[in-house]
DNA sequence: CCTATTTTGGACCATTCGGTCCATTACTCC
DNA sequence: GGAGTAATGGACCGAATGGTCCAAAATAGG
């Protein structure tokens, strides 16, 4: 280790704190004070580890990608089918209503609706970030179709993209409060949809 | 007219800028500031007219819902049949996006995701805008099954909480910047899950 | 014309905001 | 154990926040 005082909290695990603050509460309404409270850090530590609050958010939307990127693309390498995999996913969303996070939405597409077309620099990580669930996507589904659960002539790119605006939107009703059973009723609907 | 000095300013006018504003930049990111410059009135005349600024708030969420609750209804009413008018409405999205709102989303959408479950009387006037919204879907989806471009059997309930997450997903995506020919691309697919 | 009534402009206010600074503390390396 | 280095706690800061107050202005009715 180098010299100096040793840091007394664990940055990964501020850094999730914090992006689950930003997560539920978005970013104008968090103050300082919350995400300190949260972190479990002083100012003074606040600042010389992330720079500014607009810094940390910046990392927290990169963690954020990544871990989802990350979670969607082993959830399909584990999945028994591509299909199975789509159908898992959004039924998440339903199933998640009731858990901690279940009703936060999801963090891109929050920031995409708080920020709009504010902040480039904002923009250009949350358009990265929602291209790359837009990948899993459509690589589920091109798998989807050597499986034979979907016709060859099918357009999987722009189907990827009504799945992650679904997912979105759905996450979104969550937020919004919507009962578990009406988003299953959608989802069957969004499922029958790609065949 | 009743006694005193007259006001200088249309309440409706003003209102409607409040609405603009908050739909735009959301509602913690907009200051007191903005709203004077932007409804063109003093802080006295603010606070004497409209409360306070989450109340100027509520009635501008209250304004939106009747505004496009009516503008739905009466497009409904006036299209040649209930199918025709689910096009139409889903492709203004599209349509829309060079427009001056075109990418602001949706203000309902929009506020559910910025506000979560944080504020109960925001969150009940969100919910009935949505609930209205959705009810005009499942008036055109009845209509079209009388008009024969639906089978018997379907959900209308579902179909119409279905098109209301995707009209709410694909303004979200249209404020995140998304190209009209992709939201086309998905509206595509939104219309065939009808049939 | 005078009074009652209402709106307007702007001074004023406490609080909170994100952020800086620095003395103190706790370590490593020599 | 002393020197160098990095983290911590907390005092401090200017600016902006939403909001109040009141004197001046502009009307209507008597």
């Amino acid at each position: 280790m180098s010299a100096g005082r040793p840091r007394e909290f664990d940055q990964q695990q501020a850094l999730e704190a914090a992006m689950r603050v930003f997560w539920t509460r978005g970013y104008e309404a968090t103050s300082l004070e919350d995400l300190l409270a949260e972190m479990g850090l002083s100012k003074s530590s606040f600042y010389q580890a992330f720079g500014s609050k607009a810094e940390l958010f910046q990392k927290c939307l990169e963690h954020y990608q990544d871990m989802s990127a990350q979670m969607m693309q082993s959830s399909l390498a584990g999945a028994a089918t591509g299909w199975d995999f789509i159908r898992t996913t959004l039924e998440g969303v339903a199933d998640g209503t009731g858990k901690k996070m279940g009703r936060a939405g999801c963090l891109l597409m929050n920031t995409a609706t708080e920020f709009g077309q504010r902040d480039a620099a904002v923009i250009s990580t949350v358009s990265a970030g929602l291209g790359r669930i837009q990948e899993v996507f459509k690589a589920a589904l091109d798998r989807a179709k050597t499986e034979g659960s979907l016709t060859a002539a099918a357009d999987t790119q722009s189907l990827a993209l009504f799945l992650a605006t679904n997912l979105g939107g759905l996450k979104g009703m969550a937020r919004a409060g919507a009962a578990p059973q009406a988003i299953r009723s959608v989802i069957g609907i969004v499922l029958a949809a790609l065949k």
